[in-house]
DNA sequence: GTTAGCACTCACTAACAACGAGTGCTAAAA
DNA sequence: TTTTAGCACTCGTTGTTAGTGAGTGCTAAC
């Protein structure tokens, strides 16, 4: 266990080394006004610290810097929420003054503000869509050859998939597949298609209109397979401004993993929990991410339907900050995307 | 006018420092086989070339860099076109293999790619929705609140948005609506849509369901207003390869530039017209495009409708290969595109 | 008109010293 | 026993200097 003097040497240490970015030398900390002790006391509980994996050198002489297990005890036992000011919850809730914003716009509305007021990459995944509901399914022909199906879900969202049709479907037929998968798919999730598609209703639409039963499955599940959740960005480009992103491979690497959404997906994993989420460096498991951290925070969309909210920086982030303004602004959204339903 | 000699050590200089990057120098030049004068006749040749314009130096002692000038007057009066490789063709006609691939997903396959294979940035810019035709219009109600207003087109493009109903608007009065709308302006292309509303259709909504139009026509009018061509990118951080841009600023004015639909678009402003266009440097006119040249050619989409693609790349990028690669993969690409009409 | 020769420029590199922020350790003070 | 002052040592940073080499412009000879 550590003593309370380490506790306080510690936080010391990563506060300072958040706000400068430069290692932090024993002097620098014994002059602070809540520090008692001398340079060589501290330097003797910084050399403990490091044996105990808290800390590191950059080389043999220089100040020490937070290790990730540092962080990780950082963030776990010494953090402080900051108070959020008037003015940040102005530029927040400024967002939600416009009524008919669409949802979607607001979104990534929100998105920029909190890559404002943080000056890091803001991350949003949009409510995973696989649990809206089949509002109306249709398809409409643009030529002899070819037509488009179009699922609208009860948020409003719409999904389309241009396809070939088989060369004997004639339009009485293609009328009839609709009003059978009108029937029995209103009112069901995007995610159950594929599956219902499979039993009962390829039985109908065999008896009804003959063997095309395969084709309209195979439609339905590019339409479901393809639908992740969104996936909307604040600040690509604010990391540039890091120093600890001055090399340009590291860069090159975060800037390719934000175009690929199945693996920005996985860094929201633990998101599903309640609450405010922090994962640091290699937690992410990603090499990308090596340096990085991410905090997200997830919102309620209503329906039971969730969607997550992200701040991507360097490791040496200003947690306290993004963590108050990620759990204030994610109530918000959550009270706004509820109560509009 | 200048001599042939000019001619030819201002085209070698350019090859030169557009394969190696560095300053070329005039014993450098004397040493290539098809160069039979001395290094001081170069450097005399090379002073009068800097005279008028074509070349500059990053210091007085060192080698000559080609201005912007110079490259305007290389690629306009010493470009000879590059043959194309089978290698080459193999790789940007295995695109097309896939007869089952939507148009979308071929221009996103297409633009990766073009920047695969001249290890720059493409763009690619869809054809202009504008141009599209209604196929059919519709209302879904989600809500006793909200609904979605659907417009299919007759490419197969599906334009959405969900709005606020007006207190008193029944079911009735929807499909009354719907039915105008659909009965006036299918076969009508979207560009004409805010026009045509403002006029009659005006008047019929307002003989038949009251004085809604205006509520109508304003969510008409956000429905065309937003929808611009789409811009697909390949390869956004390859830039980051060239030595040039190892200037963080510059990366990011260029990636800030990407995200920007409206001012990208203004980059193809020449794009309309036929074959190929080189634009370079402040040509552009654009801060952050000063040290990049794009080049551009447009393709034919069917129906009198055309897109864009292009290569960013720097000042000193391979235009011989870049525009012989785009001359042939937009031919390939109209010749899909219309044919598949 | 062309070219050899030469003095000059200037970025780049290596070597070196001086500096300073920092450490670890020891011994004295509390 | 704990804390602290003192000191030797480390190592990145900065500035200086000199040497190198690729390049130029100019002049005079070919």
């Amino acid at each position: 266990m550590l003593t309370n003097r380490q506790l306080q040497v510690l936080q010391v240490i990563v506060d300072d080394f958040i706000s400068s970015g430069q290692p932090v030398g024993s002097r620098q900390i014994a002059k602070k006004d809540n520090v008692s002790f001398s340079s060589a006391t501290i330097r003797n509980e910084m050399a403990d610290l490091e044996d105990l994996g808290f800390l590191e050198k950059t080389h043999t002489s220089s100040g020490r810097v937070p290790s990730e297990k540092g962080y990780r005890f950082y963030v776990d036992h010494l953090l402080k929420p900051q108070v959020i000011t008037n003015q940040e919850i102005a530029s927040i809730r400024s967002i939600y003054a416009d009524q008919l914003m669409e949802t979607e716009q607001m979104i990534r509305e929100s998105a920029n503000i909190l890559s404002d007021l943080t000056t890091y990459t803001s991350v949003i995944l949009g409510p995973d869509v696989h649990m809206h509901k089949v509002k109306r399914f249709q398809i409409v022909p643009l030529s002899s050859t070819q037509a488009v199906a179009i699922i609208v879900t009860d948020s409003g969202h719409v999904e389309n998939r241009v396809f070939t049709l088989p060369e004997d479907f004639s339009m009485r037929r293609i009328e009839k597949v609709v009003n059978i998968l009108n029937e029995r798919l209103v009112g069901k999730p995007l995610v159950e298609i594929p599956l219902r598609m499979d039993g009962e209703i390829a039985k109908l639409i065999k008896e009804h209109v003959g063997a095309y039963s395969d084709f309209v499955s195979s439609l339905f599940n590019r339409i479901s397979a393809q639908e992740e959740g969104r996936v909307y960005y604040g600040g690509k480009t604010n990391m540039l401004n890091q120093p600890e992103f001055h090399d340009i491979n590291k860069v090159r690497m975060l800037l390719d993993l934000m175009d690929k959404t199945p693996q920005v997906q996985t860094l929201f994993q633990a998101g599903n929990q309640q609450g405010v989420q922090i994962r640091i460096g290699s937690e992410n498991n990603l090499l990308a991410m090596e340096d990085c951290s991410i905090i997200t925070a997830s919102f309620d969309a209503g329906d039971n339907q969730h969607g997550s909210i992200a701040i991507i920086g360097p490791k040496r982030m200003d947690y306290k900050r993004v963590v108050t303004l990620l759990d204030f602004m994610s109530g918000d959204l959550s009270r706004l995307l509820t109560n509009n339903r």
